[in-house]
RNA sequence: GUGGGUGUAGCUCAGUUGGUAGAGCACUUGGUUGUGGCCCAAGUGGCCGAGGGUUCAAGUCCCUUCACUCACCCCA
């Protein structure tokens, strides 16, 4: 028969891979609040018009990776293929602006999008997704970025480099995107790769992104964003290169930086990484002002980033695995209900261990203490049932000195 | 969607010109009375990813298929 297996992309998570998530989220749920941020939770499902209007009908996410699906009564529902559209239709639908108010969020969790799964990239991957809401100063973009850094940096990763870019406004981004088309169009026909004069229409920003050597060589020459940006996104782009300074931000001007989805205006962001494979972008995100309207809410303004938590995992240390206090060998069959209620004496005293559930013989109970990493063997048998005593081994590596007791069981505690 | 690589024991991998499977680690049990780690011994464990073909004979050769993996693409 044949066995029924996980689906493509999809992975069971446990071990030390789990202990990794738990840090991320933990550490997240610790620094993200210092900031004023809150914890918002978001329904997995929404209906599939959300990302189309948001993330953008001719975008790949949207074009081809997404897990879409009619439900029972036909309504076209989408697995998310990112957060952000669900933060702004949250924050929309529970009214959760407030006039003159600034709104900081986060969430995290598992997102989709069907794509070859490759190292760092999943069908069913993992963000930790940040956004404040209201706020159109560059001191609000700046604050992300050093949050984010600062967030890395205390999970331990190293080796990290920060890429900023602007991309202009509704203003001036349609003035800077004709002028790559132009720029593509004067170029001799064939002399970019397949990809690129399928895209220079469809993306034209993209193509500055390509890493087929011609064609990088060919854009060389392109006209940068930052060269067409209007005053007003000239002035904020420099406002928050100027606060990064003064915070003693190390990052990288990168006018290539283009971000996939539509949304994005004025600063973008990412952080990348050398250490984990062609999927080296650990963190992106940026500034997308006309996001809410566009989804029916009022003229509010928007900035964020999304962690890819299986990336970050990727760079953090090795965990020590946790080691229990207490092993209990049970040594005969008449011990194992009072080891199971001693056991339970001891957890409740705050201590943590592991008891045997059957009786054996003492050499292969004691491999079992030894191989469970606990600091203390409990040994129970029959002379220990008989007197209501347990006896106590401990079991570092500290090889000659056989510390070993027996005691009153009932004051066992004072001696762990 | 396109390429490349890999599928043999729980894990990491050997397997010679085709002759019905091996190592190390792990696991279990021993090395006299109730004491772990080191050492020694024995033992458990494999439809050699699946299906078909060639052959007296296939882990090994051929075809198909599935899975995993890396890269393109895309993105966190």
């Amino acid at each position: 028969m044949d066995r029924i297996q996980k689906i493509k992309g999809f992975a069971d998570i446990f071990g030390i891979e789990a202990s990794k998530f738990v840090t991320i989220e933990t550490a997240a749920r610790t620094i993200f609040p210092r900031y004023g941020f809150e914890e918002l939770r978001l329904p997995l499902l929404e209906k599939t018009e959300l990302f189309a209007k948001s993330i953008g009908e001719e975008t790949d996410v949207v074009g081809k990776e997404m897990y879409t699906f009619p439900d029972r009564k036909n309504r076209s529902l989408t697995m998310r293929p990112e957060a952000t559209a669900g933060m702004c239709r949250a924050f929309i639908e529970n009214k959760m602006h407030k006039q003159g108010k600034v709104s900081k969020l986060f969430t995290f969790g598992p997102m989709f999008r069907y794509e070859r799964p490759q190292k760092g990239r999943m069908r069913q991957f993992h963000q930790l997704d940040v956004e404040i809401f209201a706020a159109p100063e560059p001191a609000a973009d700046a604050e992300l970025i050093l949050m984010l850094t600062s967030f890395l940096e205390q999970l331990g990763l190293k080796n990290l480099s920060v890429e900023l870019n602007s991309l202009g406004c509704a203003k001036c981004r349609p003035l800077y995107r004709k002028a790559l088309v132009d720029f593509y169009n004067s170029l001799a026909t064939d002399s970019l790769c397949a990809d690129c004069s399928r895209r220079k229409e469809s993306n034209p920003l993209r193509v500055l992104d390509c890493k087929v050597p011609e064609c990088k060589e060919l854009v060389q020459n392109a006209p940068l964003v930052t060269e067409h940006l209007c005053t007003e996104c000239q002035e904020h782009f420099i406002q928050v290169q100027n606060i990064l300074s003064v915070a003693g931000l190390k990052y990288t001007l990168n006018p290539r930086l283009v971000r996939g989805l539509d949304y994005y205006q004025r600063t973008t962001f990412e952080v990348v990484s050398g250490d984990i494979g062609a999927q080296s972008s650990v963190a992106g995100g940026g500034r997308y002002d006309g996001l809410i309207k566009t989804l029916g809410g009022g003229d509010i303004c928007a900035t964020g980033f999304a962690i890819g938590m299986e990336r970050i995992a990727l760079l953090m240390d090795e965990l020590e695995p946790q080691t229990p206090d207490f092993y209990i060998a049970v040594v005969d069959d008449n011990a194992v209900e009072p080891a199971l209620l001693l056991a339970q004496t001891l957890r409740a005293a705050g201590k943590s261990g592991i008891c045997d559930f059957v009786k054996g013989s003492m050499k292969s109970r004691m491999r079992a203490a030894d191989k469970s990493g606990a600091e203390y063997a409990l040994i129970l048998g029959n002379d220990e049932i008989a007197n209501n005593t347990v006896t106590l081994k401990y079991m570092g590596k500290t090889g000659d000195a056989q510390e070993q007791q027996t005691v009153d069981r009932n004051k066992i505690l004072e001696f762990m």
